[in-house]
DNA sequence: CGAGGTACCTGACAGC
DNA sequence: TGCTGTCAGGTACCTC
């Protein structure tokens, strides 16, 4: 789903919202999203009496550190976005509040037979989290929620539960690309990351980065770089004035400092933005991000290029569209 | 090793 | 209206 910008909102939202809370049971009508351990039944028991003490971001990951060292995983891939809120409850989960989950953007309520979901549910809740009574405040902006839940359309979404030394040693977290917004991600870092110097540890070299590809697939590759997907690939590309296509070898250190700059100005305005939300991101209150002001290409194929009136054109590569203006954006 | 395809899923939409 | 094909924010895994 969400790239960085969006992924970086909703764990912000979830900070207010789920810190310091426990964790007193879990629901799921597709436990095959629930991946480590991959016994469902096993997941709920370990994860019931967490406290969650921590809340922070890994490339598109959110990771929840939990008390008695465990970290919960959720990467929401395409069409994951977690929510927080309170529904109605069956016996013998206690009483909530009103139901109030058509703020998923595909809300679609149907009735179910089977959870613990009072009579109807949004069909593409898939996890449903139930969360202790807040420390003290309850406040009308969902503080004192009582359910943390993951709605996907295409359960696509994981969810991994560690023992976080086992999760901070792991092979799949260690072999992430840099931060792009972290202040070790240097220009020369940056220059290092793409043009794949031997300083850089094994696992950037084995991702390929630097050597013989496209542009656009190398950025959006999570070794090379860690949070970077499709829509502001294209964008940042656009304000570099870089062509998609083009091979990362091919670029001049000039175009390599703009690229570097136009990758943090994109992901920051996102950010600053709270997301885009054309298609289904919602932040966990189910709101809409912003940040289609400032989309420049992306799902902009036909409409004219704001610097300079070309039309842009979309090409399909490495399975995914770029979109980019074949003028200021030219071989 | 790299490039490319497939798999995981469902819904929206265009075209006939 | 209904069928068919294409496309969708991601990433792991497989084959050639």
């Amino acid at each position: 789903m969400p790239e960085l910008p969006e992924v970086q909102t909703t764990v912000n939202g979830l900070r207010s919202r789920v810190l310091k809370r426990t964790f007193v049971d879990v629901w799921s009508d597709w436990e095959k999203i629930i991946k480590k351990p991959k016994d469902f039944k096993v997941f709920k028991k370990e994860i019931k009496g967490k406290k969650i003490i921590k809340i922070w971001r890994r490339a598109k990951n959110i990771i929840f550190n939990l008390s008695e060292g465990y970290s919960l995983l959720i990467h929401q891939k395409m069409t994951g976005h977690l929510m927080v809120g309170e529904w109605k409850l069956k016996k013998p989960f206690g009483v909530g509040h009103s139901a109030e989950l058509s703020r998923s953007p595909q809300g679609k309520w149907q009735p179910i037979k089977k959870g613990p979901l009072e009579e109807k549910i949004n069909t593409f809740l898939h996890v449903i989290f139930f969360l202790d009574n807040p420390p003290s405040h309850k406040a009308s902006n969902g503080q004192g929620a009582k359910m943390l839940a993951l709605s996907d359309v295409r359960k696509f979404a994981k969810i991994e539960l560690w023992k976080t030394e086992e999760l901070l040693n792991s092979e799949d977290f260690n072999k992430l690309g840099p931060e792009p917004l972290d202040k070790s991600f240097t220009f020369k870092k940056f220059k290092e990351t793409l043009q794949c110097k031997k300083s850089l540890p094994p696992a950037y070299r084995q991702a390929g980065a630097g050597r013989q590809g496209k542009v656009k697939q190398v950025l959006m590759n999570p070794e090379v770089i860690a949070g970077i997907g499709n829509i502001y690939s294209n964008e940042a590309l656009w304000w570099s004035k870089i062509n998609p296509q083009k091979n990362v070898s091919e670029l001049k250190l000039k175009e390599l400092k703009l690229l570097y700059d136009s990758i943090k100005k994109v992901l920051l305005a996102g950010i600053r933005l709270r997301g885009e939300s054309f298609s289904d991101y919602r932040d966990v209150d189910g709101k809409k991000g912003h940040f289609d002001e400032e989309r420049k290409v992306y799902k902009r194929e036909k409409e004219k290029c704001s610097r300079c009136g070309t039309v842009i054109k979309r090409l399909k590569f490495g399975g995914r569209s770029a979109f980019f203006c074949p003028n200021c954006q030219g071989l």
